[in-house]
DNA sequence: TGAGCTACCTCGCCTGTCAAGGTATTTTCG
DNA sequence: CGAAAATACCTTGACAGGCGAGGTAGCTCA
C-alpha cells in the first residue's frame, strides 16, 4: 500500500531533517535514501523536494554548499544546523503525541 | 503538546467517520467528543469540521438529516453509508502503514 | 437585558504538494 | 561512436485542505 501526499503532508520537513542527521547530502541521494528506507512505500516528488530544501534553508534548519567534484560539480550538499537539530527534536516529540492521538481518534484505542 | 493542522491534514475524514461508527451524531457534538478523546490536544476548527462534512456527503460517505427535536430543530445529524464503512477500514489500514514508514523515516527505528 | 453557550454555515486566503516542463552532465550499451 | 538512460538540478502554476473571520439564530441564566 501507497501512502497518499495528504497524509504525508507536514512530514516532510522532519523527514529531510532526519535523514540529514546521519551526514550531510545531496537531494537526489536524500530522496534515493528515503524511498529505501520506506520500502519504496513512499518517495517524495522531486518538486516537493527542492521546495522544501528552499523552506528549510530560508527557516535556517539546513545550510548547502556545491560538492567538489571537480569542475561542473553538479551536487549541491545539505547540511543540518543546530535550530534544525532542535526542530527534529520537537517533530520526533510531535509524531510520538500524534501516534497517540490518532490512534486514538481513527483506531479507536484506548478512551 | 498540540499537534499541528498540517500533520492532522488527511485524516480529518478518517476521524469524522470513525466517530460516526459509533452512531449518528451531529456537528457540534462530534466535534467535543473528538477533542475529549484527543485529551484536548486537538480540535477541529469550525470551518474545517462543515467543509469536511460537505466533503463526504459529495463523495456518498456519509448522509445527513435534520433532528426532530420539536420546532425549529437546529441539529444536523450525519449518518455514516456503507461506502463510508469501506473508506474508514482502508484509512485504518493507511494509518497503520503509514505508522510504521514514518517510525523509520523520522525515529529512524529499524531499517 | 445581555452575556455566553449551542448550533449551523460561507468566503477567501494561505500553504504544501506536484504535474509539467526545462537544463546539463555522465554512464551504459549496442 | 551514437543514443538512450540515468544522474542532478531547478521553476511555474494549478489544486486542495485548513482555517481566520464573519454571519445567523435560538436558548439559558443571572
Amino acid at each position: 500500500m501507497s501512502i497518499s501526499a495528504d497524509i504525508l503532508r507536514g512530514h516532510t520537513d522532519a523527514i529531510i531533517l532526519a535523514q540529514l542527521m546521519t551526514g550531510d547530502s545531496y537531494g537526489y541521494e536524500i530522496n534515493k535514501r528515503i524511498s529505501q528506507r520506506a520500502g519504496g512505500a513512499y518517495g517524495f516528488k522531486e518538486a516537493t523536494l527542492y521546495t522544501a530544501f528552499k523552506r528549510l534553508e530560508q527557516n535556517g534548519m539546513i545550510t548547502s554548499y556545491w560538492g567538489d567534484e571537480g569542475p561542473g560539480a553538479r551536487r549541491r550538499y545539505y547540511a543540518i544546523t543546530q535550530a534544525g537539530m532542535r526542530q527534529l527534536a520537537a517533530d520526533r516529540q510531535e509524531w510520538t503525541e500524534t501516534k497517540k492521538v490518532l490512534d486514538a481518534l481513527i483506531l479507536q484505542k484506548e478512551g
